[in-house]
DNA sequence: GGGTTTTCTGTGAACGTACACAGACTAGGT
DNA sequence: ACCTAGTCTGTGTACGTTCACAGAAAACCC
């Protein structure tokens, strides 16, 4: 049998008691700030607290509490739109701060395998969190499941699983679709198409839902260009094909920042200039916006806002507040730049 | 005084016991998936188990086992490079990957502020994690005392702190700067300067050194421009500057991707063909460097990579196994594409 | 000086699990 | 019939905290 080498065992609370010559009780209290401690305990203590490089047990501590001080942020994206998604990073740092405000620790849960979903929802279970964030869930999630079974507070980013009762914060994609097409169209374009994106996920789906509907009579199918993802890639495939059927398109909404930087690759490469004879228009206003040329027009998602509101609703249910039971939707203003 | 709402209990393996009618150490057994629990046992305890939802409590767990089965995986970056570093993101997957593998869960934190920083090295200390991976740690910095006081099994990915004797992965950053800086001089070109950013750390100046390398006798201060960060706007700045300095410069070293995406812009608005007048190398091989048109040719950081070495480096820790004293420096091959 | 309040301290129980140990029962061989 | 080995189960203890409680000591008031 392998032995495994035992790390320096770790000073107990009671270790510090014996060398300062008082009651884990004592201890317990100058550890945790509360008054009815005598000053000359209370230095004694604290040196010995340093002498022997006590650290409380957070294990102990929130089994005895049945509270871990921490909150679970799981992402769920695949690999490449884990990497690209300029928005999660936002989301993860707006909730950040919050939480941090309020003395979470903020613990982010990756899942990238079956393998991994099945942990984190083990992990969930184990009283490692007292509340979670979740961005882009999954229908039909083990997840979902487990917090449901749990009654773990939680928040969902973007869309929440159907017919969960769970609260969400999130954006209305299909009207900030529907408000980006039509100032598009009073900018006097007259073929204008799109390149969408991710159809089987609700933002993509609810990104053409919206440019239906601005263009009401004038929608013509053959200028939706589907693609699976929103990447730059994608974007510049999408808007290939486009072009290919309808050589004089003049305006395009793409699904995302990425997707029109794609395609204004492509505009460029098929030799046509923006915004002289194609606007473009792109979809939440990343970094992406800024780096094309010209800076593209774009929905501005508020995706620092989206993680505070999410923190602040965890934060809410662990203080006990009533929660709306509907989600809370972000606005979107519209950045007008260069592209259209 | 407030009165906390109580969640639903939850259920312990002793109410798990009692609806079976066996003994909490049964229930152990089977939990755990160990040998010699009868047929009728073991199936009486499974549907106990689903009848009562129970599920094991880990804080109880870790307590008596003294782990947690969780490495954690700290980013130590301010805002915006933490949105921009391209690398971050292959890295974080790469540990996980690994971690996964052998059923670790990985919980990253960020941190943002001083406030966070003390609550990592506590969060740190309570015991909720076996190890831990550190992306960009900084000097004096109270996570690494907290590591080296606990001996936490640790490894850092890039240079880690002067003086300390823990493991690191990182690439040789000055001999890959030097190896792409002499194939920019083999190309012919004449006027040879650098965009170098990011000074203040070492890959910034280890990068910066390796150029100077490379050059030798031909090396001309007066010929590098120094801005803060890897940003594009700071490499289309650093650009500018190297052109008023001498407009015959026909080479330009980027100290990143994204300052090479910068530069690239900074050429076309003054005018300058790539690689027709002027040929331009990154670093980093992000997804920057397929974004740009042409193309950029760039030194490839294998950042899943390093994320993979650090954990296992980690893993094997755990396992009692001796590491090598001295880091890990990783292959980075150079990626020659249109831009020079 | 006797009572009351306030400050301070120690002790025992609990949190939910794993593990060592002891004991009971079964099966197989002589 | 006896011993042995293997299978199965229950119990007590430990992990490191927090908290309620009980009591001691000090401070205050008439």
């Amino acid at each position: 049998m392998v032995t495994i080498p035992s790390r320096r065992k770790r000073a107990t609370i009671h270790d510090v008691a014996v060398e300062a010559g008082v009651s884990r009780g004592t201890v317990s209290r100058v550890v945790n700030n509360e008054p009815y401690v005598s000053a000359s305990s209370r230095t004694a203590i604290e040196a010995a607290i340093e002498k022997v490089g006590y650290v409380p047990n957070n294990a102990a501590r929130s089994l005895v509490m049945q509270r871990s001080e921490a909150v679970g942020f799981i992402v769920h994206e695949p690999h490449s739109l884990f990497l690209d998604d300029p928005n999660i990073g936002g989301i993860l740092l707006g909730a950040n701060t919050v939480l941090s405000r309020s003395d979470y620790q903020m613990v982010s849960l990756v899942i990238d395998s079956q393998r991994d979903t099945d942990r984190v929802a083990r992990y969930l279970s184990g009283g490692f969190v007292d509340g979670v964030i979740i961005v882009s869930a999954r229908q039909e999630d083990p997840i979902t499941r487990v917090i449901e079974k749990l009654r773990l507070p939680a928040a969902f980013v973007g869309h929440p699983p159907e017919q969960s009762p769970l609260p969400f914060v999130g954006i209305d994609n299909r009207a900030s679709a529907r408000a980006i097409t039509e100032r598009l169209m009073q900018t006097g374009r007259q073929r204008i198409g799109m390149v969408a994106a991710a159809l089987d996920r609700d933002s993509g789906a609810d990104r053409l839902a919206g440019f239906t509907d601005a263009l009401g009579d004038r929608f013509d199918p053959a200028l939706v260009a589907r693609v699976p993802l929103y990447t730059f890639s994608d974007g510049a495939e999408g808007m290939c094909a486009l072009l290919e059927r309808d050589p004089l398109i003049d305006g395009v909404f793409a699904a995302s920042d990425a997707v029109a930087a794609g395609a204004l690759d492509a505009l460029r490469q098929a030799g046509r200039s923006v915004p002289g004879d194609v606007g473009i228009v792109g979809f939440d206003d990343s970094s992406w916006a800024l780096r094309t040329q010209p800076h593209l027009s774009t929905v501005h998602q508020p995706a620092f806002g989206l993680g505070e509101r999410a923190a602040e609703c965890v934060l809410g249910q662990l203080r006990g507040e009533e929660q709306p039971a509907d989600g809370i939707l972000l606005e979107t203003p519209i950045i007008w730049r260069d592209s259209a």
